[in-house]
DNA sequence: CAGCGTGTTGAGGA
DNA sequence: TTCCTCAACACGCT
């Protein structure tokens, strides 16, 4: 489900309602949810801890605790309720993990596929650890720029819609957003990465930009079941879609129907007419 | 009933 | 090394 446009939207909401919140308690249901401590050791770190900050790298949400750092990523259907009743914990059949806070307030991770993680770390020393220290660039960060997609694309021979989905290389782009930036680049799934040319690249550049900017002012995409908080609060990306989920329909440029593959058994979305292939 | 999927990882093989 | 496919994770939806 989330990219980064619905990752961002999910912090967004979370800091509105936990920032500053000091943790009693946590319930774990699902132990699988901790990737790299023992829930022993977790429940006994994480009581009385702040949380100071919340943000986000790729699609990670990041919570900054006095002295720790609980590092939470929503793979396909994660998604987080905030309540001010305990009552409410029984409603949730999915929950993998729910905080209490001082104020006895409750912060509810669900995840109807059980796909998500938390990684915890004792210190804020978490950017040299994976899953963070593996992240390629963040795609607003001022270096994302052609020469940088040239330098770590050079020996890349897989097509561009992959490349486009490597965490390590730039992190955040997930399906639907590959589809559109390519399509917006006017530049075919299946190019060989490395035939790219600098103005194709560039055109890579801003394309990512733009469209995660937009959906990030629109609060992402609600295709199937993304809802950034609480349940309630859906994004409006997917009026903006031009290509991704439009199989057979027809392109908003030249009216020829839109083409779908599979490329790593992953649905691609693209209009044969204007995006040219590069082999 | 079978197939599908907005994400990630690891195994196995070419 | 590099790249690919497949399976696994688990569930609701079509």
């Amino acid at each position: 489900m989330p990219e980064l446009p619905e990752v961002e939207t999910v912090c967004k909401y979370l800091r509105k309602y936990v920032i500053n919140k000091t943790i009693k308690d946590v319930n774990v249901y699902e132990l699988k949810i901790l990737q790299n401590i023992t829930l022993k050791e977790f429940k006994k770190n994480i009581q009385n801890q702040k949380i100071l900050q919340i943000t986000r790298r790729g699609k990670y949400i990041i919570f900054l605790l006095s002295f720790s750092t609980l590092i939470s990523h929503l793979r396909m259907e994660g998604k987080y309720f905030y309540y001010s009743e305990q009552k409410f914990l029984k409603f949730h059949k999915h929950k993998m993990i729910s905080f209490c806070f001082n104020d006895n307030d409750i912060l509810i991770y669900s995840d109807t596929r059980k796909f998500g993680t938390i990684h915890y770390f004792l210190n804020h020393n978490f950017k040299n650890n994976n899953p963070i220290k593996k992240l390629g660039i963040e795609p607003f960060n001022t270096n994302f720029n052609e020469l940088y997609l040239k330098k770590n694309w050079l020996k890349t021979k897989k097509a561009i819609k992959k490349s486009l989905l490597e965490q390590n290389i730039i992190c955040g782009i997930g399906n639907i957003y590959a589809d559109e930036i390519l399509f917006l680049s006017k530049i075919h799934p299946l190019s060989v990465t490395n035939k790219l040319s600098l103005t194709d690249l560039k055109k890579i550049v801003l394309a990512t930009k733009t469209i995660l900017k937009k959906a990030i002012e629109l609060e992402g995409t609600t295709i199937k079941s993304f809802s950034s908080f609480q349940g309630k609060f859906s994004g409006h990306f997917q009026f903006n879609l031009k290509v991704y989920h439009r199989y057979n329909q027809k392109c908003f440029n030249c009216n020829f129907l839109i083409k779908k593959i599979k490329l790593s058994n992953r649905s691609s979305f693209f209009c044969d007419h204007c995006q040219i292939q590069k082999k």
